[in-house]
DNA sequence: CCGAGATGCTTTAAGCTTGATCTATTCAGG
DNA sequence: CCTGAATAGATCAAGCTTAAAGCATCTCGG
């Protein structure tokens, strides 16, 4: 839930020029929400499992050498803490397991198990098949001129990120 | 934290036709989210709040007149168990008030107080300007297009939605 | 070689979120 | 008028998330 100041109902006209960008970012907001909405229930119903905890194995199952803690937390974007928890998580249900890094004690390499192959393996298709389904009402000219303009606003806004002070 | 299973660093060449949708709901969360962080750490560090909060008192800022329970959880998307939690916070702090609802003793209306008008206006303003700033880098026809598609996808992926059985 | 600073991971407190459940109240139909 | 169903809001357990702090380990410069 993160919606910003704005008309009654999200999308309405714009009072000024100022505020096409809030709409924009609602519009981002309301889209990215809907989605995530169902793949998240989807992966609770029928797999018993989160979307964080799948975001997490398929950055495992890209690495088969395993990856470092400080690794998923830079590719997932989450603190360390909070990837601490999640793999608590799965090496409790048996779908990953923590191995020593020889070259630094503190370290750790997670890597899937033989059961958190097969599992991630089965639910990554349903995965794709959900997000293919929500997304096919676009042409590919639409889809390709879509893809496009976030890349366009997301290098910009990483550029504004870059020079803003916290 | 919700990345699908997609090459090592997201936004690649996809491996089929089917990859372009998973490549669109990547590029979607990581804008939604990249943009989501800077205005969740402004709130906090700046105003000491948090972006849940901001949005609820976004909504009753354009009902001068209060909003239900029940009104703010469709509004916002979001459960009457996570309102209630969030409702009892900001009156906690003297930001809203909760008015008998005279036609329903179950019901309560939902008001912002002047301290929270003040409060909000202060935080609206500088919200608005860092969204601005960073949706700024798209020109004025990539902006009018982006919403154009953003509102495309919503409106076929709502009809998908609407489709799919849970 | 040693000490200060940095790093890797964990723990903690606080906040948000869902889905299920509970109690009090309202509504509609017989 | 009464009863069963629906509704409004709160509570609870579980999960995710952050920032800060702590401990063990590593690195680098003097």
């Amino acid at each position: 839930m993160a919606l910003a100041a704005i008309r009654t109902d999200r999308e309405t006209i714009a009072r000024s020029e100022d505020h096409r960008a809030l709409r924009i970012w609602l519009r981002l907001l309301t889209c990215t929400q809907m989605i995530e909405r169902v793949v998240r229930s989807r992966l609770r119903s029928r797999y018993r499992t989160t979307l964080p905890r799948f975001d997490l194995m398929a950055q495992l199952e890209r690495h088969p050498e395993g990856l470092k803690m400080n690794e998923l937390s830079r590719l997932l974007m989450v603190t360390g803490g909070n990837v601490t928890a999640i793999v608590d998580q799965l090496e409790k249900e048996g779908l990953v397991e923590r191995l020593d890094e020889p070259s630094d004690r503190r370290a750790f390499r997670i890597r899937l198990t033989k059961s958190g192959e097969r599992s991630f393996t089965d639910m990554a298709r349903a995965h794709e098949e959900w997000v293919v389904e929500l997304l096919s009402g676009l042409s590919r000219r639409e889809q390709d001129e879509l893809l496009r303009l976030l890349a366009r606003a997301k290098e910009h806004a990483l550029e504004r990120i870059s020079e803003m002070r916290p």
